[in-house]
DNA sequence: GTCTTCGTTTCG
DNA sequence: GAAACGAAGACT
C-alpha cells in the first residue's frame, strides 16, 4: 500500500510546477491512484491537485514529516495513469506546465475551488460553550466570552457591535454545523473582525474544502414502498380528510420503478406537502438521486447497418482493420475526396475495434459536429456513443465524459478535446479534416490534437487514421516518408456516383475593365439568376479572414484604433459599436470624423451584410440566410439555419468559412466564392495552403446528389497556383508548388519552429527580458552544437529570430515582442526553450513579463 | 522595544 | 499564486 502521493498542485506557476510529497491517510489508501484529484494542504491553504505518482516511501529530499492529503475528491480517479503520463509530455513538448495539462484533460465542470467554511471549535456548542469560549478568551487579552457570543439575556456593553459575533450567525452555526465564510461575510459584513479574532483564539475554526463548479446533478426520486402490504394496509388508515395522500400512495403502488417527484407531483396534480407528508410517515422513500443529462434524450436515431464498401473501400479498410487487430501503433493518412466514403470506412474500423474489445475516439473539426454527424454515429452504434462539443451545457458535457469515464460508452465522438476522452483500452482514433485548424488550441496548452492522438496512440498500441481530401503539408510530407508511401492510403473515386463539379474561375481585374462594379461577376450573376429561375439553391461564401470591418474616414485616411491594443476596431452593425478583438473594448460609432470632422467616415468590408444587401438589390424577392458571427452567436442558431435551408426556404445561403463545411443539400447546384483572394494575401506561410483548402472544400459541396453542379470562384489573382490547382481539384499539383515555396523560405515541413511571445506593460522592461531570453537560447543552443544557419549542411540546425515586436505589438495596455525558433533534425528545442525562459525568468525575478510559447504554431500573424 | 511594511522565500 | 517568513523602518 502505498503511504506516499505525489501531487501536482492548482498553481498556474512554472515554479510550482513538480510534484510535491503527501502521506496518504490510511483510509484513502485503497482509493488513491495516479490520477486522483484531491484536495491538499499548500502553504497554509487548500488546493486541488492530482495525484501523479504513488511509493511507499517518502523521497529523500523534502521535509521530515509530510502533510497527510485532506481530502479524496472523486470515488473515481477522473484521469488514468496513461492520462496523467501524456500530460507530462504534453508538458514537455509544448512547454507548458504539468498542471495546465492536466487541466486541459478533464470537463471544466470539475475545476474545483477551495471554499472555506467556518464551525464551531469542538464543545462549543455544548453547554460548556461559554467555559470554551472563556478559556479562548482568556488566552488573549483582547475581548470576553460574553462580548463574543452577546447571548440573550447576556450583557456586552463595553464593545461596539462589531467586537461581536452576531447572535444569528452563532445560531446558524449550531443549526448547520458550518456556514460559508464567503456567506457569512456578505450576511454580517460589519462582524468582519469578530470572525476574524474568534478565529484567532480557537472559538471558531475555519475548514477548506474543495467544491466543484458543476456538480453531479440530482433530482428529487419518488422510489415505491418496499412493503406493499404494509403500505396498502396504511391506505386504510390514513383519515379520509388526506385525499391527496391516498391518491399518491395509490399512484406510488402501481409503479415499477422510481419516478421523479416532479413527474408524480404533475401526474397526479397533488402538491409537495402531500408527498412530504407521506414521506414523513414513512410510506414512501423520497431521495436525491443522480440524474444524467443526457443532450440527445428522447431522441430516435435510424438504426444503421454497415453499408456495402466498394473494392477501394474494401482495401483502405482491410489495412485500417489488420492494424487494429495488431494492437501495435500505426498512423494511417486516409486521403479521400468528399464524398468517397470515408465515413464508413471509419465505422467498421470502429466496428472492429469494439469486437476486440476496445474504444474508440473520433475527433472532427468543432464546426462540422452537425446533427447529421453524430445522427450517422448514434445510428449505427447507439448508446455507446458518447458525444462531446462546445455546444452542450457544461453539465451535459461533464455527464458524458463521465459516462467514458464508467465505461458506459465505448466510443467518443467531438472535437478538439476528445483526445483526452477517459478510455483505458484505445484501439483506435479517427481524426477527420485532419487539416483543420481548429485542431489546434490556441490558448495555453497549445496542443494539436493530431500530435497528441499519435502519442496516445503510441501508449495503447492504438492506431490513428487521419482522414482528408486536402491533408495538412506536414501531415502528407511525414506519410510520404513513413515507409515508402506505406501510411499513406488513398480513395480516389467518390463513392455515391457523382463526378466533381466544373469550376470556373472569373478574373475580377476583367470585370472592372468592361465596366462591372458589383461585387457579382458576370458569370456568377447569370449562375444566380439560373438558379432563381429553376428553384435549386446556391452557397456564397465570403472568405472573412481578412476583410476586416474596420473604420475608415475617407477624406483623412482616419482609422479607428484600440485605445489598449495596436489594432483596428471592428465595426458591429447591430449595436452600432466598434469594438475590439483582444480585450473588448468597445465605443460608440462616429457619425462624423474625430480628427477630421467631415462627413465622410465609412464602414469598411462590412462583408455578408454587404453581399446581403447587393444580393437584395439585384434579384428582388430573394430569400438569403445570412450566417456569421452577428447571426449565429445564439445556442442553435446554426443548426436553425442549416434546417430552414435544408428545407429549401431560402435560395441563398450565405456565409462565412462555416457554410463550406460539412454541409451536403441535394438542390445546392452552385457555390460562389466572392473573393478567394482574400485569404492569400495574408502575412502567414500557410496562406497558400488554407486558400487552397478552401477552396477544393467548397469545390465538393456542389452538386453532391443527382443534379449537376458548378462552382464559380471570383479572384484577382486567377493565375496563383493555389486556385489554378483548385479548380483542376489537384492536390499534387498543389503541393508541388508549395513544397518548393516552403524549402525556400524554409518553413515546415522542412523545418519546425516555435514561437515565444514576451509581453510587459513598459517597452524597456520587455526590451531587457527578451534581450536575456535570447542570449540564453543562444548559449544553450551553443552549448548543444546546434546553433547553425538553417540552410547549412548540418543534420542538426536551429536558429533563433528576434526579438522584434510583434504583428499585433500591444494587446490590452502590453507591449509584445517575439522570438521565433526555427529548428532542423533531431534538436531538443522545447527543452531549449523552456530552459533559455526559466534561466532569463531566474535572472530578473518577479519582473512581470509573460512569456507564452507555441510550438508549431498556426498563426504567425 | 514592539508594531508595521516590504520584499523574499517557499510551499511537501 | 499566495501565505509565511524575515529584515528594515515607524512609532509608543
Amino acid at each position: 500500500m502505498s503511504r506516499v502521493a505525489g501531487v501536482i498542485v492548482d498553481v498556474p506557476s512554472r515554479s510550482t510546477d513538480r510534484p510535491f510529497s503527501y502521506a496518504v491517510p490510511a483510509d484513502m489508501r485503497a482509493w488513491i491512484e495516479p490520477g486522483s484529484r484531491v484536495g491538499v494542504p499548500f502553504a497554509g491553504r487548500t488546493l486541488q491537485g492530482f495525484v501523479v505518482s504513488l511509493a511507499d516511501e517518502p523521497p529523500a529530499e523534502g521535509p521530515a514529516k509530510l502533510k497527510p492529503i485532506a481530502e479524496l475528491l472523486d470515488p473515481l480517479p477522473p484521469l488514468l495513469p496513461d492520462l496523467v503520463e501524456l500530460a507530462r509530455w504534453i508538458s514537455e513538448k509544448y512547454c507548458c506546465t504539468w498542471t495546465a495539462a492536466l487541466q486541459a484533460m478533464v470537463p471544466s465542470a470539475i475545476k474545483g475551488k477551495a471554499e472555506r467554511h467556518l464551525r464551531l471549535a469542538d464543545g462549543a456548542d455544548e453547554p460548556a460553550a461559554e467555559a470554551a469560549a472563556e478559556s479562548a478568551a482568556a488566552r488573549s487579552d483582547v475581548g470576553r466570552p460574553e462580548a463574543f457570543w452577546a447571548m440573550p439575556g447576556e450583557a456586552a456593553p463595553e464593545l461596539p457591535p462589531s467586537e461581536t459575533l452576531p447572535q444569528e450567525l452563532v445560531r446558524e452555526l449550531r443549526r448547520h454545523g458550518s456556514l460559508k465564510l464567503e456567506a457569512a461575510r456578505q450576511r454580517w459584513p460589519e462582524a468582519g473582525g469578530a470572525i476574524k479574532r474568534a478565529l484567532a483564539q480557537g472559538v471558531l475554526i475555519e475548514e477548506t474544502s474543495i467544491r466543484d463548479r458543476i456538480g453531479v446533478r440530482t433530482q428529487l426520486t419518488v422510489y415505491p414502498p418496499l412493503d406493499r402490504e404494509a403500505a396498502k394496509a396504511a391506505l386504510e388508515a390514513l383519515p379520509g380528510t388526506a385525499k391527496r395522500q391516498k391518491e399518491l400512495l395509490l399512484y406510488v403502488l402501481a409503479l415499477e420503478g422510481p419516478v421523479t417527484l416532479q413527474a408524480m407531483l404533475a401526474d397526479t396534480g397533488a402538491s409537495a406537502s402531500s408527498a412530504k407528508a407521506l414521506a414523513d410517515k414513512g410510506y414512501i422513500l423520497v431521495e436525491e438521486a443522480e440524474q444524467q443529462r443526457d443532450p440527445y434524450a428522447g431522441r430516435e436515431f435510424r438504426r444503421s447497418e454497415p453499408l456495402p464498401l466498394t473494392d477501394a473501400q474494401r482495401e483502405v479498410f482491410v489495412r485500417i482493420r489488420d492494424a487494429v487487430e495488431r494492437t501495435a501503433p500505426a498512423t494511417f493518412l486516409l486521403q479521400g475526396v468528399t464524398g468517397s466514403g470515408k465515413t464508413e470506412i471509419y465505422m467498421q474500423s470502429i466496428q472492429r475495434a469494439l469486437e476486440l474489445g476496445r474504444e474508440a475516439i473520433v475527433l472532427v473539426p468543432e464546426i462540422s459536429l452537425t446533427p447529421q454527424m453524430v445522427e450517422r454515429f448514434k445510428g449505427r452504434f447507439g448508446d455507446e456513443v458518447a458525444v462531446l462539443h462546445s455546444r452542450l451545457s457544461s453539465g451535459e458535457r461533464y455527464d458524458e465524459w463521465r459516462r467514458i469515464r464508467r465505461g458506459g460508452a465505448k466510443v467518443a465522438i467531438g472535437a478538439r478535446s476528445a483526445v483526452f476522452a477517459p478510455f483505458a483500452r484505445l484501439g483506435l482514433i479517427v481524426i477527420d479534416e485532419e487539416h483543420e485548424s481548429s485542431y489546434k488550441q490556441e490558448e495555453t496548452p497549445k496542443y494539436h490534437a493530431r500530435d497528441v492522438a499519435v502519442q496516445r496512440a503510441r501508449q495503447h498500441g492504438a492506431v490513428v487514421v487521419l482522414g482528408s481530401a486536402t491533408p495538412s503539408l506536414e501531415t502528407y510530407a511525414a506519410a510520404a516518408r513513413d515507409g515508402a508511401g506505406g501510411a499513406l492510403l488513398r480513395l480516389s473515386e467518390r463513392a455515391v456516383a457523382s463526378s466533381l463539379p466544373p469550376v470556373t474561375v472569373t478574373d475580377m481585374r476583367d470585370e472592372l475593365k468592361s465596366g462591372n462594379r458589383s461585387m457579382f461577376s458576370r458569370a456568377l450573376h447569370e449562375a444566380l439568376q439560373a438558379r432563381l429561375e429553376r428553384g435549386e439553391q446556391s452557397v456564397l461564401l465570403l472568405n472573412r479572414r481578412g476583410y476586416s470591418t474596420f473604420v475608415i474616414c475617407r477624406s483623412c485616411g482616419y482609422t479607428a484604433l484600440c485605445p489598449h491594443c495596436d489594432i483596428s476596431l471592428t465595426y458591429h452593425q447591430k449595436t452600432r459599436a466598434m469594438r475590439c478583438h483582444y480585450c473588448g473594448h468597445a465605443e460608440l460609432a462616429p457619425s462624423a470624423c474625430p480628427s477630421c470632422e467631415s462627413e465622410q467616415i465609412r464602414y469598411f468590408g462590412a462583408g455578408t451584410q454587404k453581399v446581403e444587401e447587393e444580393l437584395a438589390k439585384l434579384f428582388p424577392g430573394i430569400r438569403v440566410i445570412r450566417m456569421d458571427v452577428d447571426t449565429t452567436t445564439e445556442k442553435n442558431a446554426h443548426e436553425k439555419w442549416l434546417k430552414l435551408f435544408g428545407e429549401r426556404k431560402a435560395d441563398v445561403l450565405l456565409g462565412t468559412q462555416m457554410v463550406a463545411k460539412g454541409l451536403d443539400f441535394p438542390y445546392v447546384t452552385l457555390v460562389g466564392v466572392i473573393a478567394a483572394d482574400t485569404s492569400l494575401n495574408l502575412p502567414d506561410f500557410r496562406a497558400a495552403e488554407r486558400t487552397f483548402q478552401l477552396l477544393t472544400q467548397v469545390a465538393g459541396r456542389a452538386g453532391r446528389h443527382h443534379l449537376p453542379g458548378e462552382v464559380i470562384i471570383q479572384t484577382y489573382n486567377p493565375e496563383h497556383y493555389a486556385v489554378i490547382a483548385s479548380q483542376r481539384h489537384d492536390y499534387e499539383g498543389f503541393v508541388a508548388e508549395e513544397m518548393k515555396h516552403r524549402r525556400m523560405m524554409g518553413y515546415p515541413p522542412f523545418c519546425r519552429l516555435i514561437l515565444v511571445t514576451m509581453s510587459h506593460e513598459q517597452l524597456a522592461t520587455l526590451s531587457a527580458a527578451s534581450d536575456r531570453f535570447a542570449r540564453r537560447l543562444i548559449e544553450l543552443a551553443g552549448q548543444r552544437g546546434v546553433l547553425q544557419p538553417l540552410h547549412g549542411s548540418g543534420a542538426r540546425a536551429l536558429e533563433l529570430l528576434g526579438p522584434v515586436a510583434s504583428p499585433i505589438s500591444r494587446i490590452k495596455d502590453r507591449y509584445r515582442f517575439q522570438c521565433m525558433v526555427k529548428y532542423r533534425g533531431a534538436v531538443p528545442a522545447a527543452e531549449l526553450v523552456s530552459e533559455a525562459i526559466r534561466q532569463a525568468e531566474a535572472e530578473a525575478p518577479r519582473s512581470g513579463v509573460l512569456f507564452s510559447v507555441d510550438v508549431d504554431p498556426h498563426m504567425i500573424l
